[in-house]
RNA sequence: CGGGGCGUAGCGCAGCCUGGUAGCGCGCCUGGUUCGGGACCAGGAUGUCGGAGGUUCAAAUCCUCUCGCCCCGACCA
């Protein structure tokens, strides 16, 4: 393509509004341009990359005997009604009514839709397996849109969705689709992770989620160097013990201490000699949960236990213990009482339930009874669950994840099959998710410099950018020329930069921009017959003949 | 939804505290000179100061309301 009958607004400086580096450097080299909070549109470099990651998405979904289908963005509410959706997803789901007053949604996900489809046209075990899989938009009314497109009310997704007949089939069709993941992942340039995470309530127990590590990310995994890695989530840990002493029961007065932090200074105790005690409100009234004071509460492992809640109120916890947050403790607690397992063992300093006083010596379940369980969140430092090494945890970008779903889809959308014996059955789904301008993203997180984008070959919007320096120069235009001729004939996706700009303004874009190899045409080297082929990730330069640089790209783009 | 920040030319920003002619850099247009890392000279165009209301002789500036965008948190099937 040439670059002048091609929309590549490049920008000098860094958006005010953006904050992430793929953020910035998306709009910089005009690849995207943001209508309003999380909705953008694609400019045609930006538009290139997408199409060149879902071509990988359909070689790779393709190649496991996935087919290719569209489902429609507006559905029908008696679909998301069928399955409970329709009032378990809160504000999230985009809803609307079309002319006859009818409710309608946007799709936020296509589970309800493909399992409608499979309950019409599965019938018997020999339609069995398929997988059917889009490449559609997706709209979710997003509480916080943020970090330029990865996070966005209007995204695409590769969405495919698996039906068998047993478990064992569900098996085979998830581990396909892992196998499949990994490799699209790999081939779009993306360093990755693969962990367990927390299925929700997509239903299933099973579920993986593809992480690529970025301080841009939303999550957080542990992960350990035997292989274990898991979403913050749900990721276990063994905390590391501290040493003991064998305290008696002591009040020890702490005036004006509240905080662990606080207290342990001024005790001069270590952080993990203390029980730190919260109160949350749930459902069902007021709990105690405890961790060690070096732990924070994990939220959704609590959740799981006790359901919704939330942290009490400063007056609340007054009301409920009758005494000041800050010196509460289990002691002689009449609340519920949940205490992380790490807090099996020990001796600790907790609040002594009355103002101004700790207590010291308190021995689990000798001096107080509560339910254990695990609720601390695992932090980089603790012992990993499977080999007890040492834990280490990074920010992540989910760029794909797959789920074992179950029936829980087909039993209430009635997509049944009959078995060899004429009985009918639920049919088991998976569900697995991409999300192409995630991968772009991430793509550009993982490879930039302070110049700008360095595109992993697979996904860059051209594999080469010719730049000819001076286009009032006849030889220098018509060397340039010649080559971009030479390599559209050897297929070889290329931009030519035949603006009449200066070379500054060329090497500044070229280089923000990101494509892969450069072809430099300047008067100093024709004067020697010589062009330069510039790699963009390495800065390598060789200098070729001018006739021989079709050839040496063809030959760099095969390795 | 809770907390914080910001809306002034296409982009990045100053001006606001202490009310009185709306500014800078980049970009853009014209002409010329340049041409290996965002060139130079000369000339030029561009603003409902996010919106509404109020105070005032006078509002970008003070007050009230409102809309939008960003960040932190909550949420994220």
């Amino acid at each position: 393509m040439r670059h002048s009958k091609l929309l590549i607004p490049t920008l000098k400086e860094d958006p005010s509004e953006a904050e992430a580096i793929s953020h910035k450097l998306m709009i910089r080299a005009g690849l995207v341009r943001q209508l309003a909070a999380g909705l953008y549109i694609y400019l045609p470099l930006g538009l290139i990359v997408l199409d060149k990651i879902n071509r990988i998405l359909r070689e790779e979904m393709n190649a496991i005997g996935a087919q290719e289908i569209s489902m429609p963005v507006l559905h029908p509410a008696e679909v998301w009604q069928q399955t409970g959706r329709w009032n378990e997803i809160g504000e999230e789901m985009f809803r609307l009514k079309d002319r006859s007053g009818r409710d309608m949604c946007l799709g936020m996900t296509h589970e309800e839709i493909v399992t409608w489809l499979a309950a019409g046209e599965i019938r018997s075990y020999r339609d069995l397996p398929q997988t059917w899989y889009q490449i559609q938009t997706k709209l979710r009314d997003e509480a916080r849109p943020k970090s330029g497109v990865l996070r966005t009310r209007e995204f695409l997704m590769k969405d495919s969705y698996s039906f068998d007949a047993d478990e064992k089939g569900l098996d085979k069709s998830y581990q396909l689709h892992l196998e499949a993941y990994k490799k699209i992942f790999e081939r779009s340039g993306l360093k990755f992770y693969v962990v367990e995470s927390d299925p929700g309530m997509m239903g299933g127990a099973v579920a993986h989620e593809f992480m690529a590590p970025s301080p841009a990310g939303e999550d957080e995994i542990v992960l350990c160097e035997c292989g274990y890695a898991a979403n913050i989530e749900l990721a276990k840990s063994i905390p590391t013990k501290p040493e003991f002493s064998d305290w008696k029961l002591e009040e020890v007065a702490t005036p004006d201490s509240r905080t662990i932090d606080e207290v342990s200074a001024f005790l001069k105790l270590d952080k993990r000699l203390f029980i730190k005690s919260l109160i949350v409100v749930s459902q069902k009234g007021p709990v105690m949960a405890l961790v060690r004071g070096d732990q924070e509460v994990h939220e959704k492992k609590l959740r799981r236990l006790i359901g919704e809640f939330r942290p009490a109120h400063k007056e609340e916890v007054k009301e409920f213990t009758g005494i000041e947050a800050g010196f509460i403790g289990p002691i002689k607690c009449k609340l519920p009482i949940i205490a992380d397992e790490s807090l099996k063992e020990g001796n600790y300093v907790t609040g002594a339930n009355k103002e101004g006083y700790h207590i010291k010596g308190i021995v689990p379940k000798r001096d107080f009874t509560a339910d254990f369980a695990d609720i601390h969140a695992a932090k980089a430092g603790d012992g990993c669950p499977k080999c007890r090494k040492t834990l280490a945890s990074e920010k992540v970008i989910e760029i794909g994840n797959i789920f074992k779903l179950g029936t829980k889809y087909s039993e209430p959308l009635k997509a049944y099959y009959l078995d060899e014996h004429g009985k009918e059955k639920p049919i088991i789904m998976g569900s697995y998710g991409i999300g192409p301008a995630r991968i772009a993203a991430a793509a550009i997180e993982q490879n930039h410099d302070e110049n700008g984008i360095i595109w992993p070959l697979s996904i860059a919007p051209f594999q080469v950018q010719i730049l000819p320096l001076n286009m009032k120069n006849e030889s220098v235009k018509k060397t340039a020329d010649e080559i971009y001729q030479g390599l559209l004939k050897e297929k070889i996706e290329a931009l030519i930069d035949d603006r009449e700009a200066s070379p500054g303004i060329k090497f500044k874009d070229a280089d923000l921009i990101g494509i892969p190899y450069r072809i430099v045409v300047g008067e100093k080297g024709l004067k020697e017959g010589l062009v330069e082929i510039k790699e963009r990730r390495t800065g390598k330069v060789e200098k070729i003949k001018t006739e021989a640089a079709v050839e040496h790209i063809h030959k760099k783009l095969l390795q």
